[in-house]
DNA sequence: CGGTTCGCAGAAAGCCTTTTCGGCACTTTC
DNA sequence: GAAAGTGCCGAAAAGGCTTTCTGCGAACCG
């Protein structure tokens, strides 16, 4: 039923024929095609030129069955669709370097069922190392132990900390955020956040509280919870303006919160960020460019953090395995909304 | 170097290992693991339980290499941060339904040598079929007609009219964002889109100016291109008001675009909808639930074109190969921008 | 010049599974 | 009771590749 139609082109062309016409044995031509010792130069080149000459591409199958190592490994995201996924996604494709890993792609949509399905359906397909990336920074369920390759945890750490989970330090987000208000002179810093239940806000907002604290000051107002949204930036930030209305900074849980609450103070006739500096998380290009002025926002470093997962799993791989919990760092992207100009 | 550290369980357990403790042959083992019919209901039950117990699961790389199929297509896309290839690498996953298939996903970064590299790769994986996701609406070059597997192109069609490419209905789109402006009454209809170098903006464009012209209207003004941005919208929006105050909707190239023109508009002290309507493409909620009001917008239903090229790709595997370009429809998702309440 | 080493090529085993085919022990049929 | 048919199981080949091991001629040594 399959073979109806052939395709197209030159279906399979094997060692055989590679190494028939080059007058040798297939035991030479993999030999020689693998660059391994015992070929004469002469005959090496026959071969390699017959390979060119069909241009062959060896069965990396064939080559995996035996070689017990597949190069290939298994991405299993729970967020496809999100914010977090695809940078650190392309992180590690970057890190596996393509030439000599492939990367499958599976997404659990969060359902722990359907992602038990998806490990048991990349480990029949052999491959060497899974890297697991949550949709949360809150700590999720571990794979187990009992796996046959190593896993690395990503942006969502392990439960079990046997195994190995790189995150991001949102603590020292937090802090790095309001050192740079500080910095910029502002002293009446409040602090408008996204949903309550996620680790991110709370994070957050505790490295704010303790940075704030090593400076000397005190939040204005309560940290203000709700949902990472624009509209609840804005409610929120006109609340904040009605009860506070001397403040001369607004941290803000994400970008999105920002942009809300960017909108309310123009609407309140605040300038920014003369009369009130605003700043966001996550660095979502899409914007902080579009905000005017400019959104300053603490850059959570995905991609890095997908190369390093990549690293990490690699390292695992060639017998180097690791655990715990590795905190990557983040860095401020200064914008107009915090300094004038 | 490698086996130094076990990692941790039971590596690899084969088909052997399950014979051996059922006392049956491989061959029986195979027949009864796979529901063959020549196997004793007795033995079969032996088998089985055997299997479990040893939690056997088949080696799909040595299936795969007497199968001549590995149950596996290769996702190459050239534009992974974008807002096109993720709907569309989702609804193709959907489709595939992870039971049987599962995807290579490759990132090209627009770089044709990049591409042929990964297309190598994924033909020596022995992958059955590949979708090309494009980053733009243009015709891009084709992968050629001598691969040894199907193509789909999704997005971005091909070149060659031989191959297949699923692409979305942009003059369609634009059709019946007019259609919808003018059902609800409006007749003084301007557009301000984005780069002009883009297929999408001349498409959408032409498809609104065709539906005006059907409902004997005139676009007010020129078609305005710039880019994606809000900064754009909003700019545009400013010098359109100047010279057309008349205007009572304004048609969005992107939602980007339509959040910078909702923000000139309020800052000119009109009203959205009741004074002007306003609506986007694409459909990014981001954006569309962030605006206020919120915002009407064209669905290019982008998982659902993900979904369409995998099924294409299964059909053409299957020996049922298509060619030409098949355009989806889109649809208009209606917010509070166009119609109050 | 006999014996040892060395360089290079090929035969064959192995990786894990599926499938074809032969064979064995029965049961059925006249 | 012999011939034909049935039901189940196992041996073996196949799929494409790598690797080990054997073998053979040439070069080297004394």
């Amino acid at each position: 039923m399959n073979n109806a139609v052939p395709s197209s082109a030159s279906r399979k062309v094997t060692l055989n024929d590679v190494a028939r016409l080059a007058g040798v044995s297939v035991a030479t031509a993999s030999k020689a095609l693998n660059g391994r010792k015992q070929v004469r130069a002469e005959t090496r080149a026959r071969v390699v030129e017959a390979a060119e000459q069909l241009s062959f591409s060896p069965n990396e199958l064939a080559r995996s069955l035996l070689a017990d190592r597949t190069g290939t490994v298994g991405l299993l995201t729970n967020d496809l669709e999100g914010r977090f996924s695809i940078p650190i996604l392309m992180g590690a494709e970057d890190a596996f370097g393509a030439d000599s890993v492939a990367v499958f792609l599976c997404d659990a949509r969060g359902d722990a069922i359907r992602e038990k399905h998806h490990v048991q359906a990349l480990l029949s397909r052999r491959v060497d190392g899974l890297i697991v990336v949550g949709s949360r920074t809150d700590p999720r369920p571990s794979l187990g132990r009992e796996l046959p390759v190593p896993v690395v945890y990503a942006y969502a750490p392990s439960e079990d900390p046997e195994d190995l989970s790189i995150v991001v330090d949102n603590v020292g987000a937090g802090r790095s955020a309001v050192d740079h208000l500080v910095s910029t002179g502002r002293t009446r810093i409040a602090h408008i956040t996204g949903d309550p239940t996620y680790g991110a806000s709370q994070e957050r907002a505790e490295g704010a509280l303790a940075a704030l604290a090593d400076h000397g000051l005190e939040l204005v107002g309560e940290v203000r919870f709700g949902s990472w949204t624009e509209s609840w930036g804005r409610a929120a930030a006109s609340m904040l303006l009605g009860q506070h209305p001397g403040l001369d900074a607004i941290l803000c849980g994400s970008d999105q919160v920002a942009r809300g609450v960017m909108d309310a103070l123009r609407e309140h006739g605040r300038t920014v960020p003369d009369d009130v500096a605003v700043m966001g998380f996550d660095n979502w290009e899409i914007f902080t460019s579009g905000a005017r002025p400019a959104l300053t926002s603490v850059d959570m470093n995905f991609e890095r953090l997908g190369r390093v997962a990549a690293q990490r799993l690699f390292a695992a791989i060639d017998g180097e395995p690791r655990s715990g919990v590795e905190a990557l760092d983040t860095r401020v992207v200064i914008r107009g909304s915090t300094v004038p100009g």
